[in-house]
DNA sequence: CCAGCAAATGGGAGCGCTCCCAACTTTCGA
DNA sequence: TCGAAAGTTGGGAGCGCTCCCATTTGCTGG
């Protein structure tokens, strides 16, 4: 149903094939295959008809060469260790973009970088122009890896930005609001010894979210404490520890806010392990809304930010960036908002 | 420290200019970059030096054209809904296969294909050659999108097979000694109204693990009974219904074995507002050791599917497969391993 | 009835690379 | 010392497509 005749890459049938079946020129079957205007509905249905009987597919190619087009972009994901497995906040932006890109003829390459040697490999793959145009998630502030991109020229956009002053384009979600309007949920309860355990703070979503957890607080005329903050990776492992170290600074805390959920599942680990009962001693609220965050014991109260729609969005962004290139460059802000379930 | 001179496309360099500055012809510029034999040392040097000099990077598509090779293989994900984001399953056969690529010139060209418009893409990507081999995970029985791949002739690897008599190459995980395994265990906890939650049985898999079920029962002298089995699709809902279900026909069961962890999780929840202790009452093992099974409440006892590595292996016979066509199909089989958590 | 213009069309000239062969060197054995 | 074998090298001939221009065809108006 696929492939006609001896299925082998030799046999298929070219532009000219199609055109001799046709009895026309190889230019007039270039401009069916492209929908260029400017040819007659009398040669147009005989490219089609020729087209539909040999099963003729244009080879990219050939088409890549002569117009220097890749017609492909890639996603690269700076992961270090596990954290694509663990996170499903990069499934769903893989979902969004894919799901974008399927509407044209963009082929998406997926390109994980963590070792040295692979971004060697990255930078002679950009280099040699086999992509239109990039997306990049999970930025760091000096991510070498980003101004390995940058310097490339190519239209890109990133899931996430690496400061204000970006110059990339970028889609972000509203980290400010949605840690603001976190920690504000946790004051509405009545807790007032509120802790928080940011991300790695190379990257601005981590200090815009701890930015948002001071701003609610001293709109409530809450004091911020630095005994009050520690720092995680994101990681669950993180998370435990830096709960342990917040406890030991801060016995006396009610509420933590956490930076994504899979540190806020950790920290809901070492609360219990101190025999903490959750929210009743402690309210505890995560960032992501990962598929995560309705199995912990108790349900996880959470920041949810629309990963899917921000691979969406960031696909969508670099299509017109690609089509306009020099045009300056965009940002889109996605809102969050606060899931509440049992943790706090 | 990526492109020189004039970033844009149309500056680059070619092989010619390279051949030119080395002061030696084109073939032997192709030589040295594809560490072909037979060049002499000297030559060797002046092209290398022109190399670095221009920063010389080779255009893929000519290349491909030339060779009529992509130098890419398609992961293909035939996902429903949103099992990509919810089943870190599918994030570890990336990972997997991505760390095994990147030994290689191949790219990876990610697919995802749900609708019918997107099926039909794939199948003229697929015959535009546009990839070297093809890797599939998921694969139902009857998969049209498989058939689709086996028609193409395209070298192929899939994780999972169709049936027993897959004729693909495949990578498969021990489904028949993990779900033996667990159910044994279950058995050893002197569990004796075991049930089982299946999985989608048009996939292999699943029929594979049920069968692992019967025979464990069978060979402990335990009669195997249809009221105590439940078909699910491996989502938590489903998961979640089919436990109710198999609550309401067997009230006195004491064990459940689930084919994945999402549906185990879902059984979980089922469990508990049915008012049943885990594991007291019923004990609950599940199948992936996906991260989730870690956080519900209790810990799931699982058997752990190892699926980085199966990318992995996944990647190394498609390379194989490439490199020597038309070799016999071969497959591989990894091991499972009952983790030992709280829930049973 | 024909000049004059627009629409349609054919096909040459690449795009940058690999393949391959003819030609030239060098080396070695007799 | 000479011929043959082995080692090197240059460059023509494509790969299949798009771009673009010269040419042909089809109309319209004077």
């Amino acid at each position: 149903m696929s492939s006609r005749s001896a299925g082998r890459g030799e046999g298929r049938p070219t532009l000219e094939a199609v055109a001799a079946l046709a009895g026309v020129g190889r230019g007039t079957v270039s401009r069916v295959v492209n929908g260029a205007a400017g040819v007659s509905p009398r040669a147009r249905t005989a490219v089609e008809q020729a087209i539909a009987e040999l099963g003729y597919v244009p080879n990219r190619a050939a088409r890549s060469l002569a117009t220097s087009r890749a017609d492909a972009v890639a996603l690269i994901i700076p992961e270090t260790e596990t954290r694509l497995a663990s996170e499903p906040f990069f499934a769903s932006i893989i979902r969004g973009v894919a799901s974008e890109l399927s509407e044209t003829e963009l082929q998406l390459l997926l390109i994980l970088v963590s070792t040295e040697r692979e971004r060697r490999r990255l930078a002679g793959f950009l280099d040699g122009r086999r992509v239109d145009g990039v997306l990049m998630v999970s930025v760091h502030a000096d991510d070498p890896v980003a101004e390995l991109v940058e310097s490339t020229g190519l239209p890109t956009v990133l899931g996430g930005r690496r400061s204000e002053l970006e110059p990339l384009s970028y889609v972000n979600s509203d980290n400010l609001g949605g840690a603001w309007s976190a920690v504000r949920h946790l004051l509405g309860l009545g807790r007032r010894r509120v802790a928080t355990i940011t991300g790695p703070l190379d990257m601005e979503a981590s200090c815009v979210r701890l930015e948002g957890y001071r701003r609610a607080l001293e709109e409530a005329g809450v004091a911020v404490e630095s005994p009050l903050i520690a720092h995680g990776d994101f990681s669950e492992e993180s998370g435990e520890e830096a709960m342990a170290e917040l406890l030991g600074r801060e016995p006396a805390l009610d509420a933590v806010f956490c930076a994504s959920d899979l540190m806020a599942a950790g920290a809901m680990r070492a609360l219990r392990r101190a025999g903490r009962r959750i929210p009743t001693d402690v309210a505890v609220v995560g960032f992501d809304d990962s598929p995560l965050a309705r199995h912990t014991e108790p349900t996880m109260t959470t920041v949810r930010q629309p990963s899917e729609e921000m691979g969406r969005a960031m696909a969508r962004l670099l299509l017109e960036e690609i089509a306009a290139p020099g045009r300056s460059h965009r940002q889109i802000i996605l809102s969050t908002d606060l899931v509440v379930r049992e943790s706090a």
